[in-house]
DNA sequence: GGGTTTTCTGAATCCTCCA
DNA sequence: ATGGAGGATTCAGAAAACC
């Protein structure tokens, strides 16, 4: 890593790792599973997929088939309050956001339009779909008190850490150095999609975190106008895009976008093979957006491919084990010290030794510790060739056997 | 919606304000500034410094003379969809979790409460004062969204970032790493206390951003009850209210607490020499609270001297250096490249070479460069020895024969 | 051409005193 | 209250400009 061991202390801004963290380009299992874009539903063929429609977004939501979408994104206006213009130190000026769609007349208004939009998006939601919103300290305490009001179950809220802000010139605050995302389920009982063995293998091996350091889209990702100035005020980085779509969508799944601007969202769709549909107010993003779009490649479908999951691999019970003759009724059992001992029967259960205690491989693994629950494929053990393996090497075999490869 | 123009536009915010809901009636005395803590004023005798008051957070802060607090630091509870049992406020259970109506029934019991108590805080605060307000996804967005509502102007967000959160046991979200505080000033024209040199100071000389890192409150530091559990469900890292308190208040600051658990911000206020005042529903904590802080040793007076900041240095004005014959009438001022020129006149304006202005040394400046503004000190030089130096040097030299410190 | 320096810019609620 | 003036204030990264 680096070399600033500075003190214990290491202060906040010089700790932030400067390398950015690797999205695992892989992700998500095959996209036959689901078939959603290209079943015949009726409601599927209504959707204009891979299209930008122009308009009033409330009102173009409306218009697409109820329970249709997989994920929402969405980058609302942020509602900034600015005060006058702002100098540097340098005394040039800073390039506010003051375009007239961020104007609103009061937080009563923005509530209503915030309120109309979600709503609109739970419409198209599918009932396992999700939602994620972007925003800043000026209206995602708004939309996010919005979102809980109408059902929505927020699963996280994400930081996503600038690696290089704009910072305060006037030194009056601290660096405004993140904004926030809220990721919600259209309803608390949703089975939503979530990639997390695809993107803990991409993070070495450790869990992601609700905090992402990406830096701003800048350089020759950024959209320019004809006079080299920038297209469009608020373009996000398309690695913030590819970990939403990463961790919360499958191949072939369906993104709405409903405040689409530049159109990153449809480009990182596009390049991970999920399908979009973009809701734009303005011609002239839109037809950026497009152009860019058009010249996306997407990959490969094999760098899509997720590596096996255990969660969504099939549940193998111990059972099937024993009937396959991978453990024999009879054989023992123990615990990775050979403190305790058990017993496999013919039914798939097993009995602890020197106890009348019998039941499933957790259950009785939970007993001999005298704890509340245990998991049995990590905690018994066989003996093959001298040495103690988990039986969950013998889940594995099994699973290979049945030539079953992720889902 | 309305159009604004760049002049205008700085209107913009302040007329989003007017239409909520009028705060509570806040006689909000002026507050003898600084020193309130040791002046005699009547309303600050009557504060009870140092102390923990137990029962109900909202009356005992009616109860608080107005206007009397620098800083309010806020740790609420957000007993809600915790545990699959859902509590309103005031500890009555609410039944049906999944049942809509009564979601949304502990929604708007939540809301009232907090309300509330932001109101009472809002009294209690000096005009000039802040807020801190922590809390986590499950509660924030409400917090915050009714902070604008009632009037308060959010200055930034801050993220703890948590150096070894829980990690995600299920695997079905992100590893939940961080909290969120929200700091606040009373309103739009509050004039803060905002140390902003210090802070950078100790942050290797660059800003300090709205993403904080800290370790959980483990260990040593981490309270304990007599059977060696954990006392407090939630207590918080002393290193964390250290940055607060050290980011928005001076030596001698009021610091209220209205859900003051552990006592945290008491022990540390102690430690930084503020004063603070707790108010705590719960015996037992507020015993463990009192134990707590008596045995901190607060930090010597030199520790917490501020760092010289240019902000607060008493005004000099150019004339004054003329006076004093650190500069001559007559002498020559350049720019740093030598490009412009101006001479100094006895009354301690200058006069631009080959033109007819005559002015102060910023505004001469600025008509120099064509530019709006400029900070006279840091652009005019003088040569001394052969080698240029900004006049800001002659500046610092009159003020430390006049044996100023920085305050 | 290659290495170094300068310039430019990014969702920003960004000053304060005194007359 | 309001206006004018004093004078305080920036980090990282990419691109352009300059040797």
């Amino acid at each position: 890593m680096r070399s600033v061991a500075k003190g214990a202390a290491g202060r906040t801004a010089r700790q932030c790792r400067p390398e950015y963290p690797a999205i695992a380009p892989l992700a998500a299992p095959p996209a036959a599973p689901r078939k959603a874009a290209s079943s015949g539903a009726v409601s599927d063929r209504a959707l204009p997929l891979n299209e930008i429609l122009i308009g009033d977004t409330i009102a173009r939501m409306a218009a697409l088939p109820a329970g249709s979408v997989d994920l929402v994104f969405a980058d609302p206006p942020y509602n900034l309050q600015l005060g006058g213009e702002l100098k540097r130190p340098d005394e040039s000026r800073v390039d506010a956001v003051d375009d007239h769609w961020d104007q609103f007349e009061s937080f009563a208004a923005y509530d209503a339009f915030t309120r109309a939009w979600l709503l609109a998006a739970r419409r198209a939601l599918k009932p396992n779909g999700t939602l994620f919103v972007i925003g800043s300290y000026h209206n995602i305490f708004r939309v996010g008190a919005l979102m809980q009001d109408l059902g929505f179950w927020i699963l996280n809220d994400i930081i996503w850490r600038k690696a290089n802000p704009m910072p305060n010139f006037r030194g009056r605050r601290f660096t405004n150095a993140h904004e926030t995302l809220i990721w919600a389920a259209r309803s608390a009982d949703s089975k939503y999609t979530f990639n997390y063995e695809a993107l803990k293998a991409g993070n070495e091996d450790v869990q992601v975190r609700s905090d992402w350091l990406f830096p701003l889209c800048t350089g020759q990702e950024r959209l320019k106008d004809e006079k080299g100035r920038k297209l469009h005020p608020t373009q996000k980085p398309e690695a913030l895009l590819a970990r939403v779509l990463l961790s919360s969508t499958k191949p072939g799944d369906v993104v709405l976008d409903p405040f689409f601007g530049s159109g990153t969202t449809g480009a990182v769709a596009k390049r991970l093979r999920r399908s979009f549909i973009g809701i734009e107010r303005e011609e002239t993003y839109a037809d950026a957006a497009r152009a860019r779009i058009d010249a996306v490649e997407p990959l490969s479908e094999e760098a899509l491919v997720a590596p096996p999951s255990a969660r969504e691999a099939p549940r193998v019970a111990f059972s099937a084990l024993v009937e396959r003759g991978l453990v024999t009724p009879g054989a023992e059992l123990t615990d990775a010290k050979g403190r305790f001992r058990a017993v496999v029967r013919a039914d798939g259960t097993i009995s602890l030794a020197d106890s009348p205690n019998v039941g499933s491989i957790h259950r009785v693994g939970a007993l001999a510790q005298g704890a509340e629950a245990c998991n049995g494929w990590t905690f018994w053990h066989v003996e093959e060739a001298g040495r103690r393996h988990p039986i969950d090497i013998l889940r594995a075999r099994l699973r290979a056997e049945m030539g079953i490869a992720a889902e």
